[in-house]
DNA sequence: GTATGATGCCTACCGATTCTAGGTATCAGG
DNA sequence: CCTGATACCTAGAATCGGTAGGCATCATAC
């Protein structure tokens, strides 16, 4: 990865995937690029990361996917949030919030 | 976990060894109380995942580990920061900082 | 006095997840 | 025609935290 990228911490994909989803319906190669975009481009999933993230996602039910043809005219896979999965994501976020929370108290120690 | 303690993410157990050691040697049952106490009792380092990752940690020559008594009178494994292990803990939370960042604005958009 | 829980160390294995590295195909632009 | 971007996928490696066990000592409670 670029040096200015961040590697991903284990267990924040699933939040990034489901956030970038609750914008509006995307593609699997989209979604890697809304997340670039949006984290003004600190954040690079990889196609290995996400593929296999996304079906693991999809199998939970907090996601589902159904092939169509964009405007370009080409095929791609495109995923929406589900209410379970909206759900996950608060959940998530929650998670995250309380895990920043708790780590910057630790670091506030003098 | 009892349900109100946060799993920790991969990548950050390091860090907060580190930074435990950063306010004086300490041994390892101690790191897993400062750490608990530190965080409001937020984050319960398991014993099994703690012990391996001092071991790394002191491979990689960041702490290093002398056997003492301590004032109970009990042996411990007394662990301090290294220099190299100072300058670990400063790379490791600018690392943190910028996942920190990047996911908050990935969480901003709307 | 003995049972229990806290303190203190350790290891083996499991499970989850991300990355690397490959593969395939289409399409636009130089 | 070749390259890079778009778009999908998989296999395998590597990492790492947790679970579950083991062992020993000590203070406290019953």
């Amino acid at each position: 990865m670029a040096k200015d990228k961040a590697d991903l911490l284990q267990g924040t994909l699933d939040m990034l995937i489901l956030k970038a989803l609750s914008l509006g319906e995307l593609h699997g190669y989209g979604i890697i690029q809304r997340i670039r975009q949006l984290s003004d481009e600190m954040l690079n999933v990889e196609q290995g990361s996400l593929y296999p993230a996304l079906y693991r996602i999809e199998q939970k039910g907090w996601v589902s996917g159904r092939w169509d043809i964009h405007e370009t005219g080409r095929e791609a896979k495109f995923y929406k949030l589900t209410r379970s999965g909206r759900k996950q994501l608060e959940t998530q976020e929650a998670s995250w919030d309380r895990l920043v929370l708790a780590i910057a108290k630790v670091r506030q120690a003098t």
